[in-house]
DNA sequence: AATGAATGAGGTTTCATTCAT
DNA sequence: TATGAATGAAACCTCATTCAT
């Protein structure tokens, strides 16, 4: 028949083009429904293939939450001392704007991997409260924020920020959120 | 036989014993890996029976999460005007406190038909998050609290609680996330 | 379309019948490649049904080993004792008779059971032998057999019992082989 | 790169690197459970160099069996005529011995390829038995042994060889098992 | 001759749901 | 109303074998 090439590629470039067709499907389908099977049939692979990469169904969820965290890291890095004294308060209402705007682009898949069965299953080290508490340290240390507990709060704003990039995802209006956020945070860590 | 008595209960009080018995096992285990077979051990009952109260099992998890929010909605019932002007700080301190001890109790079950699969498949009306926009703008009205936008602020507010809860569960300081959450909801709705 | 009907069976019932499925097939083929899918075809039975017996495939050969032996162990009982002094050169003979003609028709089960993958995945406690060594001694006791050690002797009688059977069974001369054994068993045994 | 160099042997030698790897690992562990994966892992080939020398896994197997009967023909070879008249009962005792030292050394690779699914599926000429058989002839020949008949009593004899390398293997006293073999032949094969 | 990425048929096992009793 | 044996559609995963390089 027709069958397709054998493409044969250098592992990290195929274990990509895996971990791209599970992205394409989860953020589609919010990770319910998902399976093997179909994220072979998206990345064009045999199903050998795939347990080549991925041992198990979950290995593939975690890449795919580790490259999602990587991803907003990498596109929103700290603010660096060099670029001289820092306004706190628009700092931060920049990262919570850019938070919004990247996770509720990707919704489907923060859905996936945050938000199921999988993030009970392999829960993950929280890299991104960890973050945020340190951005809270060293705002506290500038004088600019409150003397609130930086690691319960970051808590609680990280799911805040969370909360807001789903509900824009699901329709909400995304300023209106944007703004309630802001002023949730700007407040709480006021001096 | 000596086969143990079929019990003959009310249709309602059947119904009870399975969802308490899913219950217990939900609230053991976060959900994951409790099966119908499971269920049904716990509750003394036959697999046929299960499904003759439960169509399916997501109508169970619907079941107890209407349950769980019943529960809750019963055990912090909202301020009565008769009771003389309302002190909306301490209303709303208290509010969290009872949410953070009642939820980190029930962590199981939370997790279980709140941030699971079955959450995605089957959303909820979401109750929670417009009780308390409701408080909110009543508290607006009282002039007790700052203009800010009901709905947003409300479902923000409403995930840093639960988020509380669960790192209460998770076996964080009870009275520092409690006293954080505090902190955020003042400051937020404060004038 | 014309599905059969759902044949309910006790328990017991039920697994005999998966037994039995197994039973013909394994003879057949001697073993190997008789798969789940073929068994529960012969049974008339779903797959699921046979997980519902037999965790495991293993489990379901272990059942057939077991029905192995109980069926010759029944077909074959010791002497008693009370039918008065034994013949004893003539009892062995007899018994190695028995044992060629059960074994030598249930080739493809013992096969299956005794010389394959699985026999070395799951050894057996090794009844046969341990019964025959108690026969020699039996037979010592009563001046009718030699001082040969019991145990060793009974091990390599043993295999030479089950060779002639598959000898038989793969086409040899039935009485040649059987007369081949005797004389081996009773110059070994003979005092 | 720094790529491993390519080792270019003559393709006698690579064959043999890999059948040796093969019987280091089947001797260790049984046959169960070894796959091409594994043996090229322990050649240090890649998979496709198995395949190049090996069309089938089958055709490993049975080259490792070939070897093995082979060594064993060299290592105890049939007495020649030139070296005087035979002591027809020591040579035999003689073999039994060295079987037993040869067989129970590579219990491991013989399970794999003489008691397992492989030795159903490509069931062997068997030249030892005929070779014993011609061993009994001869002696009969020579006024040694008593007029068994030579097949069955070979075939019989054989297996009990086998058994007793496998009881050493397995840990029973070897001079012991040894005694009873050689009792046994003696007896068997007596005038 | 040698490599190792890719294949895919085939196997076991799970479990929500059905249905004869 | 209650039972529990029976179902079968998935789902995961393995591994001998192939083939482009």
């Amino acid at each position: 028949m027709d069958r397709p090439q054998r493409r044969r590629l250098t592992p990290q470039a195929r274990k990509t083009e895996i971990v791209e067709a599970a992205e394409r499907l989860l953020q589609a389908h919010g990770g319910a429904g998902v399976r093997v099977e179909d994220v072979v049939r998206e990345a064009g692979v045999a199903k050998g293939t795939f347990f080549l990469y991925f041992p198990t169904w979950d290995d593939l969820l975690e890449t795919v939450r580790d490259r999602l965290v990587a991803a907003f890291a990498a596109a929103s890095p700290p603010p660096r001392e060099t670029d001289g004294p820092i306004d706190w308060p628009a700092l931060v209402d920049r990262q919570a704007g850019a938070y919004i705007d990247f996770a509720s682009a990707r919704q489907g898949i923060g859905q996936a991997v945050f938000n199921s069965d999988f993030a009970a299953r392999r829960p993950m080290a929280g890299d991104a409260p960890v973050r945020l508490a340190a951005l809270i340290r060293a705002g506290q240390a500038a004088g600019a924020f409150g003397s609130v507990a930086p690691e319960p709060t970051a808590r609680l704003l990280y799911v805040a920020l969370d909360e807001a990039a789903r509900a824009v995802a699901a329709g909400a209006d995304r300023d209106a959120m944007l703004a309630a956020l802001q002023h949730m945070i700007r407040r709480t860590l006021a001096p």
